[in-house]
DNA sequence: ATGCATCCTGTAGCCACTACAGGAACAAGG
DNA sequence: CCTTGTTCCTGTAGTGGCTACAGGATGCAT
């Protein structure tokens, strides 16, 4: 697994399955560190950065932002950090999702209700239309 | 609820809960028509821009995008458009909003059966962390 | 006349990328 | 050694849907 420690930025892309232009993005942004170069300039990566981009893949896969990586990694690298940090963090991502799908839930069954009632005939009937047409709800209520 | 068809675009920023911004972005963009304006370059709007822009609101609410909703409105503006046609993008939209839920469900379930095993002792334990990490999850595997 | 609210245009920033342009370097074959 | 094709580099601009200014003009009330 660590007989070949020195990636180029497109081996590392395949093994990852991360673009290359992202990877040089989560550098530049920070969320990478800069890795060490070859003389003529070009990034060589070893297996530290690779289970770091992993992680950073899985994490995003995961929905968290940016900002909330960066947090984990940081807690993680120091090895200082409990475990009630990143639940803490993991905790309010959770609230996060779950916010989220209360929301498209209300509108799955709005938009689902709605659509079934629908004719196929002409517009002035369209039901969808009617629940968007603020001036047709306001006449029904 | 026609008495007043002029709206300076301040009144019917409040009339609509649209910031002015917004209202000048949709225009820019084309999902608003270009009102008229005062001899002094002033917006002026009247009872229809206000229906379009309800419209767009409520629209945007249910999630539709920018384009989504040109199209709705182009559907409605020469009124020739069916209700089958109204019905295909709202089903489009749909089926996204379905996509999502079931990835977001799947990602809460993952997050929240993994929260739970925490301890909140040091990082080297945390399950949060195993699972984002995918050294330790092949480690597992 | 003065002051304040509202309006105007145009530009830049947000997030997390993605897509170029224009150039340099590397590896393989002839 | 030369060419060809791939990979790499930096830097900039674009995406969606806004939001937040800057810097100026106008409108209204006192």
């Amino acid at each position: 697994m660590r007989e070949r420690p020195t990636l180029s930025i497109g081996e590392l892309s395949r093994l990852t399955d991360v673009n290359i232009e992202t990877i040089r993005y989560y550098e530049k942004v920070g969320v990478l560190p800069a890795p060490s170069r070859t003389g003529s300039g070009r990034r060589i990566y070893g297996s530290r950065e690779t289970r770091t981009l992993a992680f950073i893949r899985r994490s995003r896969e995961l929905g968290f932002t940016l900002d909330e990586v960066r947090a984990l990694l940081n807690l993680g690298a120091p090895a200082n950090a409990t475990c009630a940090q990143v639940r803490e963090i993991a905790g309010r991502h959770l609230k996060d999702i779950q916010g989220k799908i209360a929301d498209l839930t209300k509108l799955e069954s709005l938009l689902n209700k709605t659509i079934k009632r629908c004719s196929g005939r002409a517009v002035p009937e369209c039901p969808v239309i009617d629940v968007l047409d603020v001036r047709r709800r306001n006449a029904d209520a």
